[in-house]
DNA sequence: GTCTATAGACGGATAGAC
DNA sequence: GTCTATCCGTCTATAGAC
């Protein structure tokens, strides 16, 4: 087996390890901590070993968006045939590993051209199947989707996941209860296993 | 007059001008482009000065957040009396330029505490503003407030409001169409001036 | 109040040894 | 593949002249 495959999970590469950091880095202490010399040091190698694996820092950057919107993808693709594809896609978006990352990005993209059209791109895979998630949902309820457009419903309940992600990271939880009330009475009406509206 | 007090309108003391190249230069290119360099040259006078108005370069960014909070801040106390609570809600979080802002704040608190705290703060009076709005909206319609809480609902169009200029920040504007038909939708239902549901 | 000058730290990136 | 060593730029912040 080549040395560059994938070899045993455990103890992974240094260009994983540094992937890996960067992620890390970039939740705990924000985009503009993730530099060369501080994500070599948490994977245990030299600063210069980063520019061997990543021609530049932007490319590591990519690299680790890349590798976590891919990741994010698949589990959504398999949402889509989930019993409760609405509640699936609520359920990833929720997750404050991804969300977090997800809004570094976005600032990152404010000033990075080659991130910003990375992340468009990524962001427009993401909202096409979310909309085919929301689509199978409503259908399966009967919605008029001219009146309620899954695309809309999609980024509704995407939107709102991430959101409280994101206040969460500073601290901020007022109302967050009362919105998981409300998403989760939502969520139950759309349940694909009852097509007729019990109770 | 004092020299320090509110001059003339038009060319605003050092200190204005620094705040307000600070924001323009967090909205163009990211929180991380503010360096005390740069906003000393677009304001026209040297980095050295930065640090004689404000102690440390993140007193400058706190300064700018508050700046730009009040001024919110005022806008939705504005709201709350407002023909159309809800509709004005919606309007402020669509501002681009504040949204914006917002944005970066959220990525700066990420790794700067007194950031994180100052803007915490600030997002609790907003919470609790928009939800005096909405609070206003949904009784004036008669809505029951236990099956939807005027807090989720402020939530709901603040949150979805900032999405959608977010989203437009990178060039992402699939499904907004939808999304702001939606909503029109709801807040055209939620206008007090029509206490009956007409039509 | 605004400037010049500079200290001291850290960053991106490269050359070249092993 | 990984390292040492280094160049050169930019940053925050301070000292002190005007």
């Amino acid at each position: 087996m080549a040395s560059t495959a994938k070899t045993k999970e455990k103890d992974a590469g240094a260009r994983e390890r540094l992937m890996e950091a960067t992620a890390q880095i970039m939740l705990e202490e924000g985009y503009a901590a993730a530099t060369s010399r501080r994500v070599a040091a948490r994977a245990g190698v030299r600063s210069a070993l980063v520019y061997y694996y990543f021609p530049a820092m932007d490319d590591l950057f990519v690299a680790v968006m890349r590798a976590g919107a891919d990741a994010s993808l698949a589990r959504m693709r398999q949402a889509i045939s989930a019993d409760e594809p609405l509640r699936a896609l609520w359920t990833i978006n929720t997750d404050p590993r991804w969300t977090g990352l997800y809004a570094e990005f976005v600032a990152l993209a404010n000033h990075r051209k080659v991130i910003s059209a990375e992340l468009k791109s990524y962001a427009e895979r993401v909202r096409d199947i979310e909309t085919a998630a929301a689509t199978v949902a409503l259908r399966a309820q009967g919605v008029d989707l001219n009146e309620y457009p899954p695309v809309a419903i999609s980024m509704l309940v995407a939107q709102i996941a991430r959101s409280l992600g994101n206040e969460s990271a500073i601290g901020m939880t007022e109302g967050h209860e009362e919105m998981r009330e409300l998403v989760e009475r939502f969520l139950k009406r759309f349940a694909s296993t009852e097509h007729a509206q019990a109770t």
